[in-house]
DNA sequence: GACTGGCACTCTAGATGCCAGAGTGCTAGA
DNA sequence: TCTAGCACTCTGGCATCTAGAGTGCCAGTC
């Protein structure tokens, strides 16, 4: 009952928070909410919740606002995310099957999901490691160069430029692309490099320049390439909620101009779990850790190809994020599907 | 003589503002600058310039300011730009130098204008309706679907996908490969939709859905896919630079993500002068209305394909901006035309 | 034992007043 | 045409004050 209470009056002050982003006092959350009991007996309560290291005071004499670790206990506490309305999953629908192709579905969804949750959307391509070649074409562009293009099952295109030494043989130029189409066509793309390196040793006969030109850059595209691209949105609903208080957005919008930084945030959260939530200083990176990340994997076929998810201040409305951010990953996942 | 020293003045008044960001005053112009006069002769040539509108004083006392027309004459004063110091023209020329292909050659550059400005960067992809389609390819992916690929001799490549209600007939698609390839090869790309449409009379004998979804896929692709690409970078600079004055940075920021307002800005500047600004209130878009935006032209073997620039405060360092947008946008040039 | 009402205490945000300093415009003189 | 000097104005910073919000604690009630 005293437990029951207690972490209703977390989860009131969060709430509170979160939509005032003031510091709540007792008064406040007696009126606002059905608590059934006096202020005073809600201030032994927030004592307790300080001391449990829940919730704090900025300063004696005003409210209280959550710690991380408040966040925390009010996330987990939500147990099954509140579905969207029907106008909302329409609205989601419609807006990502109009998408032409893949480019077209991550620039979608980046803005869907900036719009919807008004935060900082990020959206990471499919990944390559985790899809399938589903094709390599090698297009001569003139005497000396040519094009290699990996096309990958999840609708992503790899394409690379070959500079070649001794003019280009047609002749040679075909086998190599009929045996590298058998020998990576429809493989993970993890197993391409150990494939195409045994493709080399069986061209030993003649080692060309070609075909070792082709291979070193396919090798480069499967290794190097595998840093993921990741999409950005809604960088201006920064500004919004700097408004409130002064935490300074240059080193967040510094730390989301950096790719490297922004995979690590999405790759960091283990496969087990769909939705995952990160708050504060949880998550390590610097410059973001005043700040709470909500991601979800997408699937292909279900299995899990990319993340996706928002990042705002920590004092962000969870319920609704964590929702969108879910809902959005299902429908990219259809649609990846369907495809 | 007098006219000379009220120019000199100002030019005194905007580059001390620049470096600043405060008010100027008469003494402490003549105490930076050697202007052989006193502080009182100094005042009366600032009335003068501010009955003008070159200058405006924010209240009574405080120093002045320059104007947007301030801002555009000692622009127009710089008749020929400062050249970069040995360093940094070889700092530029080694990061791109190391760019493996166009997409690279674009982040490159957009990182390298951001980190030498400190502004925001713009860099637009080199524009299709300047180019010429050097390749087509069809690529058949399963029975039902095929992909477009058009290759533009910038070195972009366009990419899109057919759904064809038929199967696909490999004879036929050889031959519309083969036709289509003749067609188009080498040719601008504003020449395509009127060659293609010319094409599909040809094949009237049967009109296949095939031949007709590639059809339309090109033409939509072509006329479409005119909307160009942008890179942006270096938004954190414009918290940097909010620090200063108040500016809310949001409907910067707002702007900035619309693709089709970048767009209008950097195409708006006509293709005759290679080196463009323009200030405050003399760019149209809303939301960027007290920012200056430089641009400049960049070239594929001397005919200019797109523009790259820099986005900043009114009261940013134009003779920085100017000389390196000169610089990259030279560099660019001759990395895509060695190419 | 759990809750409540009351009270003294603390701290902040905002208003007010004040002062030094910077900068100006103007006028008279070189 | 320039300069020196002077009276004037305005801002920004500082100190002071007050109302209000919120707390912690204690004694009392169910």
């Amino acid at each position: 009952m005293l437990e029951d209470r207690r972490l209703a009056v977390l989860q009131a002050i969060v709430s509170d928070y979160v939509a005032t982003h003031e510091p709540v006092g007792s008064k406040a959350l007696v009126d606002r909410h059905q608590l059934g009991v006096s202020p005073a007996t809600i201030r032994n309560d927030m004592a307790a919740l300080e001391e449990e290291g829940y919730i704090t005071a900025p300063h004696t004499s005003a409210g209280r606002i959550p710690t991380d670790l408040g966040y925390r206990m009010f996330v987990d506490q939500i147990s099954q995310v509140k579905p969207l309305s029907a106008a909302e999953r329409k609205g989601i629908d419609r807006f990502l099957s109009d998408a032409v192709d893949l480019d077209d579905i991550m620039t979608r969804t980046v803005r869907l999901l900036a719009q919807l949750t008004k935060q900082v959307a990020v959206v990471q391509y499919p990944s390559l490691s985790r899809s399938q070649v589903r094709r390599i074409e090698l297009i001569p562009l003139n005497e000396h160069r040519l094009m290699i293009m990996l096309i990958v099952d999840s609708g992503r295109v790899e394409q690379r430029i070959v500079e070649c030494s001794v003019p280009i043989d047609e002749v040679l130029l075909a086998d190599l692309r009929a045996r590298l189409s058998v020998a990576i066509s429809d493989q993970p793309f993890s197993s391409v490099p150990q494939r195409v390196e045994d493709l080399e040793q069986s061209f030993n006969t003649d080692n060309h320049p070609l075909v070792r030109a082709v291979i070193v850059e396919i090798l480069e595209t499967v290794t190097a390439k595998l840093d993921e691209r990741v999409v950005l949105g809604g960088a201006s609903n920064l500004a919004r909620y700097n408004e409130d208080f002064p935490m300074t957005i240059q080193p967040v919008l510094e730390a989301l101009e950096e790719q490297v930084v922004l995979l690590r945030l999405l790759g960091e959260v283990g496969t087990e779990t769909k939705l995952s939530v990160r708050i504060g200083h949880e998550n390590q990176v610097e410059g973001l850790t005043s700040t709470s990340i909500v991601t979800s994997h997408y699937a292909k076929e279900s299995t899990p190809v990319a993340s996706l998810g928002v990042i705002g201040p920590t004092n962000m409305d969870y319920v609704n994020s964590m929702s969108t951010v879910q809902a959005v990953a299902q429908y990219v996942s259809r649609f990846l599907s369907d495809d």
